[in-house]
DNA sequence: CTATTTGCAAATAATTTGCAGTGCG
DNA sequence: CGCACTGCAAATTATTTGCAAATAG
């Protein structure tokens, strides 16, 4: 599975403008590093990002996508997560969305959904601050998962995301 | 705030039952490291875990606190969170509860709501696997941000979480 | 042109591991 | 008593930084 390539192309021209808006230099690392992301399932981590880049762009540098991964993060052109134990991953969907995180693997999916985005905030959350958004993720376990244990049963396996 | 002790102490009752069926020993640094996280609102990282469990047992070693840790929450008596570029948080509230998170500061609080415990499930979540629950953040400003931008119009200072 | 951005290499921070001794059950 | 657990110190990652050269606008 992929981000289908219309998608992708939706959030690079956004990501293109917000740039210059932002006033950040469109350099071609820059838009490796985003369409790496903006392309991936994935909410893949920094090393990942780097590794998939460095085939279009041999000379890129791991720090330079350290760099730049932040930069976009603090500019709101990317989000981050981090479902597990590893580092953090990170996230071009900008678009309002909500993750199935699968409890056994730690795959991570968006998913979108009108009724999770409009969800009525309880009188408990006004003690704490002004709510703005919210943001939902469902647990549970994915279909790889779930076969595996039908064939296997029982034994969690250790292994890559999909 | 703090967490009310009535409610330290139930959890602390809780994961020592856990513990004994788990088959993981009791020992004096595992159960401080436990009481630190279970009597604490700022789901702390792990360095702030041992500042403040070395106060009450000096010996204990960094190291200890990572392990134990990672341990608990393999063992489910704990869980993680990263709201933000930092690292891991880790946290001792296993009743089902939700998140409210300052996009500003990173302070992340707990709230329940048997509302958002109940989410109906978009049909869409079927393609990615089985979900089995559902935990919302709610995104927003904390009271203490709030207060500061109306004083300093808009000038987001950076600061530690209370 | 000139302020940003990059790649490199080196520094720092965060986390894990090997081992010998300690203590819970 | 034995095996899980601890503390120490050293190893391994993961991430950040300083600087000179390169480049977008």
């Amino acid at each position: 599975m992929k981000v289908p390539s219309v998608e992708v192309e939706r959030r690079l021209a956004q990501f293109k403008a917000a740039s210059r808006k932002g006033g950040v230099k469109l350099t071609h690392q820059r838009l490796e590093i985003f369409r790496e992301i903006a392309a991936s399932l994935e909410h893949p981590d920094a090393e990942t990002v780097f590794r998939g880049v460095q085939r279009r762009v041999p000379t890129v540098s791991l720090d330079t996508v350290y760099r730049t991964l932040w930069r976009l993060n603090d500019l709101g052109l990317i989000t981050t997560r981090c479902p597990r134990r590893e580092s953090v991953r990170f996230d071009a969907n900008l678009s309002r969305h909500h993750h199935f995180v699968c409890t056994r693997c730690g795959l991570t999916r968006d998913f979108e959904s009108g009724e999770f985005d409009e969800l009525r905030i309880p009188e408990s959350v006004r003690a704490l601050g002004h709510a703005e958004t919210t943001q939902v993720e469902v647990r549970g376990v994915c279909l790889r998962c779930a076969k595996e244990t039908k064939t296997k049963r029982g034994i969690a396996t250790k292994k890559e995301e999909p």
